[in-house]
RNA sequence: GCGCUCGUAGCUCAACGGAUAGAGCAUUUGACUACGGAUCAAAAGGUUGGGGGUUCGAAUCCCUCCGAGCGCACCA
């Protein structure tokens, strides 16, 4: 019986306790059923007595007795209890909790998704690092929660697009374009532009590049000039380095939105004429105003220049217009602490267009990686040229261990990274745990085959009665929620913990009940019916892990 | 100064307002005739930064103080 199924018998229960009197309230829409974290305590639990006690005008024990009565009556439930200040604690019939293994195994690898978001169209936004360097180790976090993010919200039902706001307008770009020309003139890095070696290999590809397409020699041109072709050539060359690096790591966009194009296709007039329309612009000091404190922002903000240039803003605007236009529904963008100042003008700009902020768009703020060396933070500086980028890490352990690594903590909290620890430990990844599993339950079906023991000889769930297969069944069936509230709550680091929990139920039941009969034992129906139970749970494992962009190994 | 985010075991981190706050690493002790020991069993480790409040119940919500990070441009 899946919890799902639980809670619809629960619901059905207290709608009988009203209808015979017993009971005078009106019955929640969903009622939540949940593991209990002390296994003594059953199955599955409810609180919904503690809930309804005061519209029932009872005391809570007495609603949860009413209900036990009731559920003890259900098929598939063998006991129920009343516990503490009323909760109910529900065990499930062996077999009925058993009946899982084969759903899971038929439904393969669509077990777990759902369609609460079906009809939804989400713009997630992440990463749209600035193409002045490489991916740093925030860029990289963002990479791998963002796309992990993508998979779950896609999982149950969405239609999800993966965006990059590609920033290839304004001043940073014209520092980097400085920076790569001073150094191939072999001068220092200008007082604000970037260092690093990367700037010179990019300096170089550029002069080799115009070589070899028997163009000028960029360094021979006006300075206008050069810095032009610098400027063209670089960030297309570091855009590229950008996205061969993030796919690589198993992250690919579907959409690069190029800053500039809102500039030069006139998108940003069409948003501030659009804006004059509903009431919401100021003209004043010679420049076009956002009148956001109308809308809940500290202050009004600048949308043209009074020199008739674009803000920064400006582009903002239209590139939310043209998410909406495009027809997405849900506007969501992944942003580093370091931007949370911009919450409020985004959404003072998503109200002013008549949306719902919160709704239509979303702005998920996540916490800064700091890196670590001997217990002491180091700090990421780009002109400094002392930034750990995603490479770096990719090669410290691996796309795998470093994917899991950032995506399984929530993003409110900063994580510390230090690679020297990384290199040395990398089995402290929790990450090798959850595959050792799958890479076990691998093992254990290709023996099986061998000892001739086969799943299409026998399914008998009653078979499934140690204390470990109940555990190990519950956590199996909480899998298709888990992704639901992960997607819901924008927080992929719940399936990594899921993975985790289940990885190590599965460990204690390898532990104590064999798949496989030792030595000359014959093949009985416990032990084929166990095979179900170890492939159900290696399914689960490996559509987990696929959620996160982690592979799923046969053999480590 | 104002604002946002955060403060949980020695370390890195979990915990829809729920029961005795949990994992991993590190420490200590067991299980190697092992379906894969990258495992399992057990011990130890906490006034959830301090103090108030809300309620059947608070790490979680509210107030306040302390501490940390990050923001407060006609920059991008």
């Amino acid at each position: 019986m899946t919890p799902s199924a639980l809670s619809t018998a629960i619901r059905a229960c207290l709608r009988d306790a009203v209808a015979a009197g017993d009971l005078a309230v009106s019955v929640p829409e969903e009622i939540r059923v949940e593991r209990p974290r002390q296994r003594e305590h059953g199955d599955w639990a409810t609180n919904v007595a503690l809930q309804l006690a005061k519209a029932a005008g009872r005391p809570p024990r007495e609603v949860a007795e009413l209900l036990a009565a009731r559920l003890g009556e259900v098929p598939g439930v063998k006991s129920v209890d009343v516990a503490g200040p009323g909760f109910v604690n529900i065990t499930l019939d062996a077999a009925a909790a058993g009946e899982l293994a084969r759903d899971i195994v038929e439904a393969g690898s669509g077990f777990g998704r759902t369609q609460g978001g079906a009809g939804q169209r989400v713009n997630l936004e992440f990463v749209s690092a600035n193409p002045t360097g490489p991916l740093h180790l925030g860029g990289t976090r963002w990479a791998a929660v963002g796309d992990s993010l993508a998979r779950i919200i896609a999982a149950t039902g969405a239609d999800v697009t993966r965006e990059y706001y590609f920033n290839d307008h304004g001043a940073q770009i014209d520092r980097f374009a400085r920076s790569l020309l001073a150094r191939a003139r072999g001068q220092e890095a200008p007082e604000d532009g970037y260092g690093g070696q990367y700037i010179a290999d990019i300096a170089a590809r550029v002069i080799a590049d115009a070589a070899a397409a028997g163009e000028p020699d960029p360094l021979g041109l006006p300075e206008a000039e050069a810095q032009e072709v610098f400027r063209a050539r670089g960030v297309d060359l570091m855009f590229d380095e950008i996205k061969t690096s993030l796919h690589d790591f198993g992250v690919d966009f579907d959409v690069y939105f190029h800053e500039n194009d809102v500039h030069t296709s006139g998108a940003v007039d069409r948003a501030v004429t659009r804006l004059r329309e509903l009431g919401h612009i100021d003209d004043a000091d010679g420049a076009v105003w956002l009148r956001s404190t109308a809308l809940g922002d500290d202050k009004d903000r600048v949308i043209i220049k009074s020199d008739g240039e674009a803000a920064y803003f400006a582009g903002d605007l239209a590139y939310y217009l043209d998410k909406r236009e495009r027809g997405f529904d849900r506007v969501v963008i992944m942003l580093g602490a370091d931007h949370h100042g911009y919450v409020g003008r985004m959404m003072a700009m998503c109200a002013a267009f008549g949306d719902t902020p919160r709704e239509n768009l979303e702005i998920l703020i996540g916490q800064m990686v700091n890196l670590v060396r001997d217990g002491q933070p180091v700090r990421m500086a780009k002109r400094a040229g002392t930034i750990v980028t995603m490479e770096d890490l990719v090669d410290a352990v691996g796309v795998d261990a470093a994917r899991y690594a950032l995506a399984r903590s929530s993003v409110d909290s900063t994580i510390d990274i230090d690679l020297d620890l990384l290199v040395k430990r990398s089995n402290d990844n929790p990450v090798y745990y959850v595959q050792y599993a799958h890479a076990r339950i691998s093992g254990i079906v290709r023996n099986a085959g061998a000892a001739g023991v086969a799943m299409a000889d026998a399914f008998d769930p009653a078979l499934l009665d140690d204390d470990t297969e109940a555990v190990l069944l519950a956590a199996l069936g909480e899998f298709p929620r888990v992704i639901a509230q992960a997607a819901e709550l924008r927080e992929p680091h719940r399936v990594a913990r899921y993975l985790e929990e289940l990885a190590g139920r599965f460990h204690k039941w390898y532990d104590t009940c064999r798949v496989t009969p030792r030595g000359e034992d014959p093949v009985t129906d416990t032990h084929r019916t166990r095979l179900w139970l170890a492939e159900a749970t290696r399914t689960v494992l490996g559509n987990g892990l696929d959620l996160l962009g982690v592979s799923a190994p046969e053999r480590m």
